[in-house]
DNA sequence: ACGGGACTTATTGTTGACAAAATGCGATAT
DNA sequence: ATATCGCATTTTGTCAACAATAAGTCCCGT
C-alpha cells in the first residue's frame, strides 16, 4: 500500500512558514494596506493561530522591510517609502546579476531553453495585455539563473526584498511599463548562450534597473504619508 | 532636573536582541563548535532567559545560515560549508561594492578622512602582528561606505551574512593572510576621492573576493566533517 | 545472536497566561 | 476653557506549560 510519504521533500507543515506566506502576500497585494497596523492577536485570529508563529513571520518580515516595529507599542505595515523600495532594487538587481554571473558557466542547454520559453510566454502575454501572466513568465525567466546559480545566499536575500519590489509594482501599475522588454531579455539569453558571465550579469542588472523610473513617478505622485 | 532619558536612541532591551548578539558570537569565535547542537533550553539557562527570545534569536540566525534546524528534530550549528561561505562571500562583496557605487557621489571630506585614519591603523596593526586590531581597523573602515550610502537594505544583508565569513577568518586563521592590503585599500580611497563610483565599487569588490584564496584552502584541508 | 517492535526520553512547535509599558481618555483644578 | 494629572485600556515582550514527533533504548521472539 503505498503509505503518502509527503514528508518526502517538504520537512514538515509548520504555522509560522504558513503565516509567514500568507501576511507577506496580503501586504504585496495591498489586503494590508501600507501603514495599516498589525494585531499580534488579530492576525492569529485571522489565520486560526495563536502568536507565536504569527510573531516569528512578522519578525521575517521585519528584516525585508515590509513590517515596522515600535517594541512595546505598535506594528504596523511599512509605508509606501521610495528609499526603501530602491534600496530593495539595488540590491535586488545586485543580487540577480551575481546570480547569472555565477550561473553562466555550468547552464545546461535545458536552462536556455526554459528562458526562452518563459521569455515567449512574456512576450505573448505581454501582446495580449494580460498582466498578471506577464508578471508570472518574468518570474518564470529570472528564476531559472537564481536556480541554476545554486546560491543559498542569494536566494534568501532574493527571497527577503522581491516582495518589496512586487508591492510597489501592484500597488502603482496594473500593468508593468516599462519593467522587461522581451529584447532585454533576448539579449541576455544570448550573452549566456555564447558564455559571457559578466556582460549576461551586466544585462541582467540593467533589466532590473529599469525599475528606477517608476520609484521617480512614485515619488513624484505620492509623498510617502499624505501629511 | 535632567531626568535619565536613557530610552532616547536605543528604543528597549529586548532580550531576543541579546540572545540573538551572545549566540552569533559564541558561533562566530568558536565557543559554540560546528556542528555542535544547539539546545533551547540550554541556551535559554546559559543565558538566563526563557526560550522564546532564544528561538527568535536562532530563526535569525538561520537565515544568516549560521545555524540549521531540521524542524521537530534537532538545531545544530551550520556545519563549515565551503560553499556556504562562498555564497555568503559572493554576497558580501557585492553588497560592499554596491554600498561604496552609491557612497561615493555624496562622501564627504570628513569621511574620506575616516577611510583614511582606519586605513592607517590597520597598517600600523599588520606591521604589529595584532590581528585583532587590524581587523576592526578593517571593520571600521569598510562600515564608511556602508554607513553613507544609507541603504538600509544593504545594511541588513550585510549584517546576516559578514558573521558567515567571520566564523571562517576566526577559526582558520589568527592572522587574516591575504585580506585587505593596505594599498588596496588606499586604491579605494583614491577612487573614492575622485568620485570614481564605478571604480571605487569595483576596487572593493575585488578587495573582499580575496578572501577566495582561503576558500580553496578550506576547501583541500578540511573536508566538511572528517567522517 | 540477531532482528523487530514497543516504550521511554528528549527536543522542537505551539498555545495560553503573565508582565510591563505606552497610549488615549476623562476628571479635576486653575 | 484649558492644561495637567491619573487611570484604564491596549499592545507588545516574555514566560511556562502542553502537544506532537522523532530518536534512542530495551526487551522479546525467532
Amino acid at each position: 500500500m503505498p503509505v503518502p510519504q509527503s514528508r518526502g521533500l517538504v520537512s514538515r507543515p509548520l504555522l509560522r512558514e504558513d503565516a509567514y506566506r500568507a501576511i507577506r502576500d496580503a501586504i504585496v497585494d495591498g489586503t494590508l494596506a501600507p501603514g495599516e497596523r498589525l494585531n499580534d492577536t488579530d492576525l492569529g485570529a485571522w489565520l486560526g493561530i495563536s502568536r507565536t508563529p504569527v510573531r516569528e513571520a512578522l519578525g521575517r518580515l521585519e528584516q525585508s522591510g515590509l513590517v515596522l516595529t515600535k517594541p512595546g507599542r505598535h506594528t504596523i505595515v511599512s509605508p509606501l517609502d521610495v528609499r526603501a523600495v530602491r534600496d530593495a532594487q539595488s540590491v535586488t538587481s545586485a543580487m540577480h546579476a551575481l546570480a547569472v554571473r555565477e550561473a553562466v558557466p555550468g547552464l545546461s542547454a535545458a536552462e536556455l531553453d526554459t528562458m526562452r520559453a518563459a521569455n515567449a510566454r512574456f512576450a505573448a502575454a505581454l501582446r495580449r495585455g494580460d498582466a498578471g501572466e506577464a508578471l508570472a513568465a518574468d518570474d518564470d525567466f529570472h528564476a531559472v539563473p537564481v536556480a541554476a546559480c545554486a546560491n543559498q545566499a542569494v536566494r534568501t536575500v532574493l527571497e527577503q526584498f522581491t516582495p518589496v519590489l512586487r508591492r510597489i509594482e501592484r500597488l502603482h501599475f496594473s500593468s508593468l511599463s516599462g519593467r522587461g522588454s522581451v529584447a532585454h531579455h533576448d539579449r541576455i539569453i544570448a550573452l549566456c548562450a555564447a558564455g559571457d558571465a559578466e556582460g549576461a550579469a551586466e544585462a541582467s542588472r540593467a533589466n532590473w534597473e529599469t525599475l528606477a523610473p517608476l520609484l521617480t513617478s512614485l515619488a513624484d505622485g505620492e509623498p510617502g504619508e499624505p501629511a
